[in-house]
RNA sequence: GGGCGGCUGCCCGAGUGGCUAAAGGGGGCGGACUGUAAAUCCGCUGACGUAAGUCUACGCUGGUUCGAACCCAGCGCCGCCCA
């Protein structure tokens, strides 16, 4: 069995061993799985969250499976309406190709660009025509759709539900039948869409795909599932110490989940548990998490420096190095000076961080708005709360 | 097409002529405590101004009024019900 055992996947229909006899049968056939993941371009930035179903690919793919990477071009136009209560505001073409343009680059930080197939799914999805596209609306009735928990729920308390929101589960199913996919994964949020794609494989007598589900990776915040909207995200561009500190903050019933996004063996992760049990400090712990999420996202001594950088910064209150600076040329008032720097975004706003004590100069805390930031303070740092500094030069 | 209801700050939501830059909550930010965890506690949360104050803001436009988020008219958008 190829795929680490991790009970929390769902495989449907049937169970894990329906995976077993299509391995078998591709071995007998000598041929490649297709697997089938698709991904909206709805911004520019991939997460973590993203890559709970990319390292299943990954894992495909070094068994000598195709990965099939769908970027929804055209999906991300219409939107996913899965798991929203309200609808999305809907995307213009040239956003959403803007923003599919850097997706490759970053799923290349889990699988191996060499050997996947990319398509793009407004290459065929703009072409459907109305016949067709009403016909395949045959295979679903409303009701069924309805059903699903946030339709009804919208339904219910009398908000909008827009006719396109409740074709989208079509639009997902045909691209699986338009790249024959043995296999789709989705997260578990994407349980009607992605079994949809089944009903519209067998409308074209095609092999149904079988679906693995996967669990949703919660956010930084401990409740929502990570997602750019809630901005509780490591996005998989963040840089080095970002990672890191983003890493640090989560609350400790995340951390084991976490490791299942690394490169971390199930017996590991059950080591790591263990010495949660006998009261291992979980920082320690999650600091091994953080240092591992730098490695995947980066490399080695990026994540060794972040580590170097958040004892030293963090732990040791010491100020960090490589900081912006800011080059001072006459004397200036300390809001000004805040908001020249970017550190606010008004100078109402620099003189309440000053009243409420977040802002310190050459480590000294500064109480009055009306300092002023004469040159005997050109080569001092200007921090702001915890983690904001700029030097001033 | 008709009837009714709604549109308030990042979000939810109170407000129904001056005491309203707008209650309360959420979120966010800052501080204390810590392990940049959680929980808890405190403060802040439109802009400009040292300040007095000025400006912008309650869907849009116009009106009534000394004075409007609040009253009136028109428009727009949304929801529900009827056709």
């Amino acid at each position: 069995m190829p795929l680490a055992g991790d009970d929390k996947q769902l495989f449907l229909p049937g169970g894990p061993s329906e995976l077993q006899k299509l391995y078998d049968k591709a071995s007998t056939e000598k041929r490649q799985l297709r697997v089938k993941l698709g991904i909206d371009p709805t911004s520019t930035d991939l997460h973590l969250g993203h890559t709970v179903c990319l390292h299943l690919l990954r894992r495909f793919q070094n068994h000598g499976h195709r990965p099939v990477l769908i970027i929804g071009g055209f999906t991300a136009m219409v939107g996913d309406p899965s798991g929203r209560n309200e609808a999305r505001p809907p995307l213009a073409y040239e956003q959403v190709q803007e923003n599919a343009k850097t997706y490759l680059e970053q799923v290349g930080k889990i699988l191996d660009l060499k050997n996947v197939e990319v398509i793009n799914n407004y290459d065929w999805l703009s072409k459907i025509s109305s016949t067709e596209f009403i016909k395949l609306a045959h295979l679903v009735t409303v009701n069924q759709l309805i059903g699903k928990e946030a339709f009804g729920l919208r339904i219910e308390n009398s908000e909008p539900l827009y006719l396109h929101e409740v074709l989208y589960p079509i639009l997902q199913g045909y691209d699986s039948y338009k790249v024959e996919a043995d296999i789709e994964i989705g997260g578990i949020d994407q349980t009607f869409n992605v079994l949809f794609g089944r009903h519209i494989q067998k409308h074209f007598n095609q092999k149904e795909q079988l679906v693995i589900l996967l669990p949703l990776l919660i956010g930084l915040d401990g409740k929502k599932k990570m997602s750019k909207s809630f901005n509780n995200y490591i996005a998989l561009k963040d840089p080095p110490n970002e990672v890191f500190g983003k890493a640090m903050s989560i609350p400790d019933e995340l951390i084991l989940g976490y490791f299942n996004v690394t490169h971390t063996s199930t017996a590991e992760i059950a080591n790591f548990s263990k010495e949660l049990k006998n009261g291992k400090n979980p920082r320690d712990i999650k600091m091994e998490l953080a240092y591992r999420l730098v490695g995947l996202l980066h490399d080695a001594i990026s994540a060794e420096n972040a580590k170097a950088n958040f004892i030293k910064q963090f732990q040791k209150n010491e100020i960090p190095e490589d900081l912006d600076e800011y080059k001072l040329n006459e004397s200036l008032k300390i809001t000004d000076l805040i908001f020249q720097t970017n550190l606010a975004s008004s100078k109402g706003e620099a003189k309440r961080l000053i009243e409420g004590g977040g802002v310190k100069l050459k480590s000294e805390r500064i109480d009055d708005p009306n300092f002023l930031v004469t040159a005997d303070y050109r080569n001092s740092v200007l921090q702001i709360g915890k983690r904001k500094f700029v030097r001033i030069i």
